[in-house]
DNA sequence: ACCTATTGATAAGT
DNA sequence: TACTTATCAATAGGT
């Protein structure tokens, strides 16, 4: 239909290509719109130009999305099953671990423990015991830590106290003030005085020694209970 | 076009409507392969009839999936977000259960102990104690099970032998067969002479008086050692 | 964008 | 559903 008949095969020309396509693009949405309003049919309609230009048409029934749901689920293949798939699985995947992983924790809890056999068990038992041992000797090392923080202080205040006295003592040889000087004081003044009986008091268990670590703990007892 | 011009409105004729359809259709399908060609464009027409009847066009220089995803790309508005969205929503959850997860493991087997408080890591060792000693029971349940089970085996094996031994004895008074008859060799037979010192090599490890099952472990210890 | 001769699409009938 | 054909619609090429 025209003024010639032409093949219908790409036009070389690339302005009469640009042109072609675009009266033909209104053509087809016309054509496309008609459908949908005669036939009450539901039509998406989505062209790109060989330079990319992007149309469409939608019924106005409908929406793109809907039309693209309804295709999978007639078409049967899932477009967006590659992403969705593998989303999937990674989430089946991230599931199972996670299964695995609290499976593991309740076993380290004490629980599900039936069907493991007698060398899991004592493998399990070992691995307690190791790091039983390993959070111990943190929890001595922090404390000790907190327990030399406070001793400097200690001494720090005591050296301060005591140039103080001195000073008071060259002004004025007759002590109006009555201060109190020994170490159980300053302790009680620092939340130090019962320190030893409820913030250290972790508990004595010596270990087997296979481990070799009874006489550890045994030296760390000593100097920090 | 046609034997009389028609108004572009919904054709309540069904049959009219159908045969109109498949006319237009076929129209329209013709008019995108012709553009898809002459114009070297990308179409995707998709189409569904009032009753449901699926068809569609597509160019052959490409699928429907790209042309899905160039739309998704163009239009700005990705299709499938509401899926997608809530599924990392969900991956996202998994992962991140999944590396509290790790850590509460990396805890309890001695490790990422640094940002933990005194307090923390007390009742991480208290935990550990506790579940040790769950671990150990149970280990102590199932190796006593089995000893039970291979003390009846034995005994049955032994009252079988001496059953057999009494009937040679009662036919034949004179003992050709010079059989050996004592716990010992039964016991290896079955695999358990040495299940003592290794199958049964549990770790003696006295709790803390607090947890008051040292004396328990030991009375196990006694009775199975 | 518009024009228009010409071809193409199709409504109604069979 | 397929064919026919009178009629209307789309559009090729030109301006």
């Amino acid at each position: 239909m025209g003024r010639g008949k032409i093949e219908i095969k790409r036009i070389e020309n690339s302005t009469n290509r640009q042109v072609t396509y675009s009266k033909r693009r209104g053509g087809i949405v016309k054509k496309a719109r008609e459908l949908t309003v005669l036939c009450d049919a539901e039509v998406s309609l989505i062209m790109f130009s060989s330079t990319g230009k992007f149309s469409e048409y939608i019924s106005h029934t409908t929406t793109t999305k809907k039309i693209f749901d309804r295709y999978q689920q007639v078409s049967g293949i899932n477009l967006w099953s590659s992403h969705y798939e593998r989303m999937q699985e990674h989430l089946n995947k991230q599931k199972e671990i996670n299964n695995n992983l609290q499976r593991e924790i309740r076993r380290r809890m004490g629980g599900d423990l039936d069907d493991m056999s007698i060398e899991e068990l004592r493998g399990l038992e070992q691995n307690l015991e190791n790091s039983l041992k390993v959070v111990r000797e943190r929890k001595y090392h922090v404390i000790s830590t907190q327990t030399d923080t406070y001793k400097k202080k200690i001494r720090n205040l005591q050296e301060a106290h005591t140039n103080l006295l001195r000073q008071f003592e060259e002004r004025d040889e007759d002590p109006h003030y009555g201060l109190v000087d020994n170490d159980a004081d300053y302790e009680s003044s620092l939340g130090l005085s019962n320190a030893g009986s409820h913030l250290f008091s972790f508990r004595l268990q010596p270990n087997h020694p296979n481990l070799q670590v009874g006489g550890l703990y045994g030296s760390h007892d000593l100097r920090l209970a």
